[in-house]
DNA sequence: TGGATTATTGCAAACGATTGCAATTTCGCT
DNA sequence: AGCGAAATTGCAATCGTTTGCAATAATCCA
């Protein structure tokens, strides 16, 4: 062992020049043989990729990326517009975000999670696209932001969106029909013997409005009442919410259906408060069938959505868009899931 | 209008120089007003400052890390360890992310999500933090990689882990006395009545054994028996696993402790599908107080975990060592909640 | 043994923003 | 008017990696 060995494993190797250096090649070479691909000497390429792990030299991914005008990131936005305080928390958001999480580390990717307050920050999309940070964006939920996502779809392609889809809208957007949603619920409630609906959820929300809307065209159909209490996600409001809006004497053939499962478990909960049987007396239906509602008491009817399939497409779509092509949106069925609650 | 603005306007602004040239200054000059904070001419800064916002500019976060060496990104890392499939679903690791991701943005950071299976992977700590993309690193929870994060740790500060502490470690952790608050939940069980508990969790995961061996300790001392019934995490195992576990006839004395609210809920579940009466014949407690735990029924009896202000602390910490700051851990103690189940 | 390929490597210019230093301009004051 | 200080601005190097192009070394074939 020479002398010149000890003190080179002392070195700190800390950029591509370092490793070069005491591989005795130039960087070029060395950023080359870490890459893998180019024509670079095996002998050569293995002898710097062994003094690489030796010293635990990565490469600077800032560095990397700006040279490269890629990241390997992929942004996450969560507009929490018609409900401000909404919590990151909302357990249908995090389902899917950990579903995309999935996806995206299948494929390479590393995902950058930004929640943004739109009230409070005019253009956070165009700053979430033009941080350079990102190599694409997918944002969860178009909460009351339509129009703000459509402007930054005319010039920014690789942006896919969880949420409603319009007629002839022109951003790619995954999600479920919720007006189809939405008919399913009330034609069940309705089968059940429900002469009034009271809808748990705050339109404001284009995914809840579809909602509302599909419950009122079977409604209406069929002479039914409706009747939307708006109700926020938020944790700190929502129970009290929904207390005031269920606080009400109820009668045979009224019912509820909850925007969401979460609104639908507290429903639930505040009915028994209240002494009102359930399903016996008002029957209820959710929406998204979330794990927890297989197991509340009595376990929630509700309408599902594929959320896993949603991310996974979500990710397919934005791939192939970064790639150049052209994609639709993609309109997932919901199903009704029949347990005991309605 | 001169026939110049209708082109300025037209010109698309994307780097420094760009915006720096229709300003008719240097970059330099350019980069200074928009930092805002140099000594420029306040003139000439707002002016600056209106052709960017004009044109939509903003500056590349990238380019702009590389220089200055940081990011305004904090790195969360969620090693999958003792239990691979357990989604980044699981409602615990959920609800810690969406506070941390409410302090960190509060903080001006951004957030890279990073879903970590070390078996695939023997160096993803290191990975994460040489990287160059994160100013510094979260790991929510420890998994059974706390020799791994401890290596880490001597190397690199900024880097806070949300878990169980164990006396002389060095890496820096927040999180709760799970074995106090494994002692809280056996002193209930057997205060109503226990005469034997089963422990349902994983005590490969560190903080799950702290748990475990917290309600052993009060059983031994009071010759009270304690099984330790393996159950993971994931979505797909769980119901299968709990239901394997609590094939077993009960008779009274029996009890439940389970190392997560999640598998309280699949427990008593099983329990009342088997017609096994809960709180009657077999109380159960939980551990973490997640939102769901309230609105099951029966309500559970569980041991909070302020996830919150750990959450916080944990930011707090964090930043306090970006600073050089040398902490201390943080330990909080659980509370007990009575409510229906035990 | 040459001349022409082919395989490797090095050089140096990007990528886009920041910042120390020097250069210039503008004041203030005598 | 002239000198010194203060206020602005520009210049150019730098962050660490990648990559087109040129240069060199190795190999092949006649």
């Amino acid at each position: 062992m020479t002398d010149r060995q000890p003190s080179d494993a002392r070195i700190v190797v800390r950029t591509l020049s370092d490793l070069a250096r005491i591989a005795g090649v130039s960087a070029g070479t060395a950023s080359r043989a870490l890459a893998g691909n180019s024509l670079v000497n095996a002998e050569t390429r293995s002898r710097i990729v062994a003094l690489a792990r030796e010293h635990g030299f990565r490469p600077n991914q800032m560095a990397s990326g700006l040279r490269r005008q890629r990241t390997g990131v992929i942004g996450i936005a969560i507009p929490l517009g018609h409900d401000q305080r909404q919590q990151i928390s909302d357990a249908f958001f995090m389902t899917l975000l950990g579903h995309l999480a999935d996806a995206l580390t299948e494929r390479g990717y590393d995902l950058m999670l930004r929640r943004v307050i739109p009230d409070h920050d005019e253009d956070w999309l165009d700053r979430f696209i033009g941080s350079g940070m990102v190599d694409g964006v997918l944002v969860i939920g178009q909460s009351d932001q339509f129009d703000r996502i459509e402007d930054a779809a005319d010039g920014y392609r690789p942006m896919v969106v969880w949420g409603n889809h319009r007629e002839g809208q022109r951003h790619c957007v995954v999600g479920s029909d919720n007006r189809l949603g939405g008919r399913l619920a009330a034609e069940r409630l309705i089968a059940g013997g429900a002469r009034h609906i009271y809808f748990l959820g705050d339109v404001n929300a284009v995914e809840f409005d579809a909602r509302f809307a599909g419950a009122s065209d079977v409604a209406q159909r069929l002479g039914i009442g409706i009747t939307a209490l708006p109700s926020h996600l938020s944790p700190d409001r929502l129970e009290s919410e929904v207390a005031d809006n269920l606080d009400r004497s109820f009668e045979p053939g009224d019912a509820i259906f909850a925007a969401t499962d979460t609104l639908a478990v507290a429903s639930i909960a505040r009915l028994r408060a209240m002494g009102v049987d359930c399903p016996g007396l008002v029957r209820v239906v959710g929406f998204d069938d979330l794990p927890l509602a297989a197991h509340t008491t009595p376990a929630l009817t509700t309408v599902r959505q594929d959320i896993r399939a949603g991310a996974f497409a979500m990710v397919d779509l934005l791939i192939r868009r970064l790639a150049g092509e052209d994609t639709e949106s993609i309109v997932m069925p919901p199903h009704l899931i029949v347990r005991r609650s309605a």
